[in-house]
DNA sequence: ATGCCTCCCCGAGGGAGA
């Protein structure tokens, strides 16, 4: 009796799992090393590191406890992964184009009771539309689509994250009609992202909030921060095993208001593995 | 807004971002 008690007492631990654009990791060390001290996460995915692997700072992170993954790339581009837990399995590579050289994909596995499969990614952005850099996007999207397939086949906790360069609903942007021609919000951008949805996944941030007004991007020009003219395009999709872990998501936004800022603001899930 | 800032490349001014 005792024995079946302490089993089913046994806790879970719960990690928090941030995803945050931190647009150029030289400019950002300061105010990256700040947040990190006052929000603890357990992982973090970067995207826009702009850094090739071999001078990002990994140093600064492992002397604070964390185990570091980078897939780099010269002056664009660019996805890490820190993490207090041991990054196993790490891939590179979104399947699907062999000649693409763009560092925009990184996976890895962290284990608790459960396995949890993290994909970090970074959407291209796609403008000019139409052209070359929109039909870039869309492909990358399709080969997105059969890796989020393969993820909801396997019946696994896991999670595909980052900046999704993707406006989902009129309500995540303060003033929608600035995108109706942007590949933010483009219906073809808007159909794949959704085929990708329909596959099983949970948006966590709309599985926890509600309404309009939560924005992850305000554009440095024009005083976009100070009007609050902003879009949510940082995402979190979680496979249906993934889901029922989920305790808790949120977007750190006053971190924009910050010194040299990103862009972008962190958000963040708890997950209970 | 064919781009109001900010990043990167480096060491001028252009490409990229969203």
């Amino acid at each position: 009796m005792v024995a079946v008690l302490a089993f089913q007492f046994k806790e879970a631990i719960t990690v928090k799992i941030a995803s945050f654009n931190i647009n150029g990791i030289k400019a950002r060390e300061k105010a990256l090393m700040t947040w990190l001290e006052e929000a603890r996460p357990d992982v973090v995915l970067m995207q826009e590191i702009k850094s090739v692997s071999e001078k990002f700072p990994s140093n600064l992170f492992e002397d604070v406890g964390y185990n570091v993954a980078v897939n780099g790339q010269k002056s664009f581009n660019g996805v890490a992964i820190i993490s207090k837990l041991p990054l196993e399995d790490v891939v590179t590579e979104l399947p699907g184009d062999g000649t693409d050289d763009q560092a925009r994909w990184l996976e890895a596995t962290i284990v608790g009771d459960h396995a949890i499969r993290m994909c970090n990614l970074y959407l291209p952005n796609g403008n000019p539309t139409p052209g070359p850099k929109y039909d870039y996007k869309l492909k990358w999207m399709h080969r997105l689509y059969q890796r989020a397939k393969d993820l909801i086949d396997s019946e696994a906790p896991a999670f595909m994250a980052g900046d999704f360069n993707i406006i989902p609903q009129p309500e995540d942007a303060a003033n929608i009609d600035n995108w109706e021609k942007d590949a933010l919000f483009l219906p073809e951008s808007r159909a794949e992202f959704s085929k990708i949805i329909n596959l099983g996944y949970t948006d966590a941030f709309r599985a926890k909030n509600f309404g309009s007004g939560n924005y992850s991007f305000w554009d440095y020009q024009a005083g976009a921060w100070d009007r609050d003219d902003g879009v949510r395009i940082d995402h979190f999709l979680l496979t249906p095993q993934c889901a029922d872990l989920l305790e808790n998501c949120k977007i750190d936004k006053h971190i924009r208001s910050g010194e040299k800022p990103s862009d972008h603001v962190p958000i963040w899930i708890e997950l209970s593995i």
